[in-house]
DNA sequence: TGTACATCAGTGAACGCGCGTTCACTGATGTAC
DNA sequence: TGTACATCAGTGAACGCGCGTTCACTGATGTAC
């Protein structure tokens, strides 16, 4: 019996040490998409994945658990970043509202796995403590009404209560986000076609 | 050590050893919304539950995967089940719709992981084989179809593409679904309001 | 400049556990004669 | 009616595995003198 490891991967020098963190995280993004569910995470995987021996993660992670926690986190920070982006590249108020909604679904089609454990599925409720408004449910969720008040208030869409439409769209583009990957078999209209019907009705533009 | 057997079990008689069968069909159900992932649903974990020894499993299912597969299927059918009955407990076409719907959304909080593996959460795409027609996701949207036509063709919905409504309807639903249990702290707005606000404008309701 | 030493970034062996699965088996029950 | 026997519904011990985690450790590297 060899445990073979990966030798390619140097010791850090000195003060660098935190980087193994950085790879840990990435690493188990990668096992997590890879395989398709949460269990696939574990501290040997991801070592192996890393170059380094299992108890190596200890310096840097309490328990298994807080690795899975560090990569939503991460993944996370990654997904608001693409909405914004996604959203400033346009400039009409709607064309910036569905750029956002679309910038999710990406994400989605890109990372199915690291979406669905990021919104605590299919755990039947979220373990973790409520982070108030920084949560970045929060955030996002604070972005879509913006873009629904900026159409309203460019007189492209009338929409009397902004709050019950962007719950209403958010609940849409995360069920689509989740069932498009699973389902390929479903004859699914072409995605810009859904997208903008149910954002153009859901958030009343005219 | 001594492994604890439940006794309270009797044998079955000769002839109902297929009872068996349901049995751990129920114990895995009960375990999966229990522990809150299918990882949780071990043979020996449904064993104990049913107080058997684990080996007797193997009479009735060739492996661990074929038992979570018997539960996906069972729930399918009670899914199916309640909302065609929710449907013909309501005479008009809006409410018969809105029933059906209202049906998927108190199974998906009665029982949140159920719903979840269903969907093949949180894999990133469904192993199972394309069941065509016949297939509970295929019969589910159909009903929601036709619900859809039966409100246009009574005058009470202008819906110029019904397969589209029903997709956006669909997603809306589903994501719903599976976000309301997950995210308690979220300020959903009250039930009836968000489903009939995104049925009322998904499918054109007038 | 040389060298002892503290520190840092890891390692390797081991632990106990629960798991899926295999295997030879047991003991009650119905049936053939 | 009595009894041998086949069948059925399950059992109990064991296998090898990968897991999370603990522990004492190692060896390169920067630093103090």
């Amino acid at each position: 019996v060899t445990t073979q490891q990966n030798r390619s991967r140097p010791r850090n020098a000195r003060g660098q040490g935190s980087k193994l963190r950085d790879e840990i995280v990435s690493a188990a993004g990668r096992l997590l998409d890879e395989n398709g569910n949460a269990e696939a995470v574990t501290l040997r995987a991801v070592a192996r994945e890393v170059g380094v021996a299992a108890p190596s993660i200890y310096a840097h992670f309490p328990d298994r658990e807080a690795v899975v926690r560090a990569v939503v986190d991460r993944s996370y920070i990654e997904l608001i970043a693409a909405i914004v982006a996604a959203r400033d590249a346009e400039t009409g108020p709607v064309e910036r509202l569905e750029a956002g909604v679309r910038a999710v679904l990406r994400f989605a089609a890109d990372r199915p796995t690291h979406f669905a454990v990021m919104l605590g599925l299919p755990g039947s409720s979220d373990p973790e403590p409520n982070r108030g408004s920084t949560e970045p449910a929060t955030v996002s969720f604070q972005l879509l009404v913006d873009g629904i008040n900026d159409c309203v208030q460019a007189g492209l869409a009338h929409c009397p209560d902004p709050h019950l439409a962007a719950t209403a769209i958010m609940v849409a583009s995360h069920g689509y986000a989740l069932l498009k990957p699973r389902k390929p078999t479903f004859p699914w209209p072409p995605d810009e076609r859904l997208v903008s019907y149910f954002i153009g009705t859901l958030a009343g533009i005219e």
